[in-house]
DNA sequence: AAACGTCAAGTTCCG
DNA sequence: CGGAACTTGACGTTT
């Protein structure tokens, strides 16, 4: 079985970027034009670097676009750099490449203020109109998480459920809900699936700092077959986040590299299920390659 | 050239 | 209540 093993937007090994961003107070139409491009040629150098070096799973940065859902960015990038997203997601597909976007913690779709549901949901349709500028398919995916708690869980999550149904197909088609370090564990996302039907990102350190400390929550093999069963045709290959807690911090926080031999064990126990496998370390790229030395050997 | 304070946004936790 | 942290450091000014 083919495991896909990926890393996050940036790639430490090379010096091609797609990060490159500008403040605020000097935001205009040409400086935009120009981050863009570069950041997009970044990318096209990341992917190739990633297909050298055998790695199909990527994250592309949520600051490729700077300032995307602002209203200081008017660019139709997706019009002005056609070539440049049918190019890329020409090599994307022909590598076999499967890509993922992550937007971040202004994404709340169940906020009680509707100008932050507002908000968020602009957010995610720039996203997902990045990877159908890309020409991607329902397997590339847009993760996100379930938002606040508001102080009642319950109410949260009906606001979570009632909002999701009425998102734009588009969008919709690739959204991916993960279990998070502190408010939404996976029980909770689980739950949501039963309602929504939405796909579920295993985060394996999540659960870890997260989870609701009765016995459902220590069968591993038991709760990634839910979270995989959650997955489809359309939706792909069911995907988990692996990565190791930085010793002596906050529990949650990512350690500069995966725990190889802990790693190691997990995958050698699971690797007939069919899933694939997203890394988030500090050291991006280093610990993908180290796995792979060591699955080698 | 290196060092350092600051940067669009929301929410939560910690001190 | 202020600051840090989060999926992700980079920019811009000063030293």
């Amino acid at each position: 079985m083919e495991h896909r093993i990926g890393y996050a937007c940036i790639n430490t090994s090379i010096d091609a970027t797609t990060n490159k961003t500008c403040r605020l107070g000097n935001c205009t139409d040409e400086r935009l034009r120009q981050l863009i491009h570069s950041n997009l040629s970044g990318l096209k150098e990341v992917i190739s670097w990633n297909n050298r070096h055998n790695i199909f799973l990527y994250r592309v940065s949520s600051v490729i676009i700077p300032f995307a859902s602002h209203e200081v960015n008017k660019i139709q990038w997706w019009e002005e750099f056609k070539d440049d997203f049918e190019e890329i997601g020409k090599l994307i597909k022909n590598t076999q490449m499967r890509v993922s976007m992550h937007p971040g913690q202004y994404v709340n779709i169940n906020s009680n203020s509707p100008e932050i549901v507002k908000s968020s949901l602009k957010e995610l349709d720039w996203h997902a109109k990045f990877l159908d500028s890309l020409n991607l398919d329902s397997t590339h995916r847009l993760i996100f998480h379930t938002g606040g708690v508001y102080g009642d869980k319950t109410e949260a999550k009906r606001r979570f459920i009632k909002e999701y149904k009425n998102i734009p197909e588009n969008i919709k088609a690739r959204l991916t809900l993960e279990n998070d370090d502190k408010s939404y564990n996976v029980q909770d996302v689980l739950n949501i699936h039963q309602k929504t039907g939405i796909p579920i990102v295993f985060d394996i350190l999540h659960h870890q700092v997260n989870n609701t400390g009765k016995k459902i929550d220590d069968d591993l093999e038991s709760i990634l077959k839910l979270c995989f069963a959650t997955w489809n045709d359309k939706t792909g290959i069911p995907k988990i986040h692996y990565s190791t807690q930085r010793p002596g911090a906050r529990p949650g926080m990512h350690a500069d590299s995966i725990n190889i031999d802990e790693f190691i064990k997990f995958y050698l126990k699971f690797k007939n299920l069919d899933f694939d496998i997203m890394f988030e370390t500090k050291n991006k790229e280093k610990s993908v390659l180290e796995v792979y030395k060591r699955l080698s050997n």
